[in-house]
RNA sequence: GCCGGUUUAGCUCAGUCGGUAGAGCAAGCGGCUGUUAACCGCUGGGUCGUAGGUUCAAAUCCUGCAACCGGCGCCA
């Protein structure tokens, strides 16, 4: 049977025989006896090996280099040493491969700059190892969440012929000769030939589909892949990310903010409960404070304030900011990180946007000047989730619809939903990466996801 | 897209007033009484991002380009 690094640790009876997998992080030699960390990813920690270099060829011990792979069988007893709680005394090594001098990992650290060119060997790195087994922790927790509550996992679709209201620009699918793309009369590209009749993309966003199915399966939610072809070069975008987009079925903004609020502290618990060795390497290493801070919010409830209060309160801080604060318009980066880091010291939800900053499918409030929009906003991160209640009522909808610019007839499919028993519903998108970030306290989204894609990059 | 910064050994970096290159780690060799970022000694390793320019002389000063980083915008 395969054992792990992770059980040997943990479960595994001492003074048995043992057989360890996985590939040589560090070793320390003596004259006497050679040490070795075996690490299988298994979990943060690596397996201390110890061998009486008289039972070895010095041939095998000199293969023995960091990123060699090797099975290794022997007795697992209890360590002398503090650093670790067994070790395992090595009788037998079989090298699966070596790994050639040239070898580039090392046990020093390395800048992530340097490790995100060589994406396919930085998950063998303490910290890659930690970020990508919190990532798999969260994405069941998302799972789990929704799934404890009766939500429908919904696949949306990825390749789309409806742009979700210019959420961001859309990646072209064709399947043209690129070197002969057929043009109409007028000398445009005549889409009618291209693979599906009409000009096609990747999806910004599932969420339009995610309302067809609230408003006939009930509460739904999809969590999958979503692309932008914005020039966007910040340490918190991506080209192609995940999202999480969950839609209430005859639920209002305050139900929006309660089911996001319980989603964002469920994810939080999933992590200290099941991450925490990665999660102390975090708090350590990467972002100091972390573990308390996340401990802390964990139980916390989130403030709320509607734009307009935010607005009057960062206006009395005027001279504090490089953009002015004022009615109308959007809040700036700055304005963001004063609200949760200076005012609320915490989590807050900006609600009740004015209509012309945001999409024209959110619900407009009594004023008709706000719609019933929510951003939740975090320390460090910013923007993490963004959500409305949605227009359900036809006639206001469609308006919107063409106060936009956009063609009422590209979505009457939508408009349907609002015709035939429309229900009053709501629901917001959470940038799962963003949450990743927030969680790990990892700088750059780039290093939260296995093969970032960002302009002018998408090797491996 | 805009503003700023960086680019020197496999990696992380130093290099003063312009005078032709350094350290630690890694690799190789040797030593060492159980190490844990092990330690000690020796060896090999460089077209100083790239293309020009100034100068007797450029890693160093100037210009273009590229890659990367940080901040901003767009958002999640």
């Amino acid at each position: 049977m395969k054992t792990t690094v992770k059980t040997l640790l943990t479960e595994s009876p001492v003074d048995t025989e043992v057989v360890v997998k996985g590939w040589v992080r560090t070793k320390r030699g003596s004259k006497q006896v050679t040490f070795l960390e075996i690490n299988d990813g298994s979990c943060f920690a690596s397996m201390q090996v110890i061998l009486d270099n008289k039972n070895f060829s010095n041939e095998i011990l000199q293969k023995l280099r960091t990123g060699t792979s090797v099975k290794i069988t022997g007795k697992l007893v209890a360590s002398p040493a503090p650093q670790q709680p067994v070790e395992l005394q090595g009788t037998k090594i079989k090298i699966y491969g070596e790994a050639a001098a040239d070898y580039q990992l090392q046990k020093k650290r390395h800048s992530f700059e340097f490790l995100r060119e060589i994406a396919h060997l930085r998950t063998r790195t303490n910290t890659f190892g930690a970020v990508f087994r919190i990532r798999n922790i969260l994405a069941k927790a998302v799972h789990d969440f929704f799934q404890e509550r009766n939500f429908i996992y919904l696949h949306s679709p990825i390749i789309t012929t409806s742009d979700c209201e210019g959420a961001g620009e859309m990646f072209n699918v064709t399947n043209f000769d690129l070197n002969n793309i057929p043009l109409t009369k007028n000398n445009k590209v005549d889409w009618e030939q291209d693979f599906f009749g009409k000009m096609a993309g990747l999806s910004v966003s599932g969420q339009l589909e995610a309302e067809i199915f609230a408003c006939s399966l009930g509460d739904c939610y999809t969590f999958g892949p979503t692309f932008r072809a914005e020039n966007s070069n910040t340490s918190y975008h991506l080209s192609e990310f995940w999202m999480v987009e969950p839609e209430i079925a005859f639920g209002d903004l305050e139900d929006d903010m309660d089911l996001a609020e319980d989603f964002i502290r469920y994810l939080i618990k999933a992590v200290l409960e099941k991450g925490k060795d990665d999660l102390e390497f975090f708090d350590k290493r990467i972002s100091k404070g972390k573990l308390k801070a996340l401990e802390k919010l964990a139980d916390a409830p989130f403030n709320r304030i509607s734009y307009t209060d935010a607005i009057s309160k960062l206006e009395k801080k005027s001279n504090k900011f490089e953009f002015k604060p004022k009615w109308g318009m959007d809040l700036q980066t700055e304005h963001e990180r004063y609200l949760t880091e200076k005012v609320f010291k915490g989590p807050v939800f900006v609600t009740d946007y004015p209509k012309d900053i945001k999409a024209f499918y959110m619900r407009m409030n009594k004023d008709g000047k706000t719609v019933a929009a929510m951003d939740a906003l975090l320390p460090a991160v910013g923007e993490i989730i963004g959500g409305s209640q949605r227009e359900e009522r036809y006639d206001l909808l469609a308006a919107r619809i063409k106060e936009m610019g956009l063609e009422l007839s590209d979505y009457d499919w939508y408009l349907d939903l609002r015709k035939y028993g429309t229900v009053p519903h709501s629901g917001f998108g959470l940038g799962f990466g963003r949450m990743v970030q927030f969680v790990t306290g990892m700088k750059n989204i780039r290093d939260i996801i296995p093969f970032p894609r960002t302009p002018g990059n998408a090797k491996f």
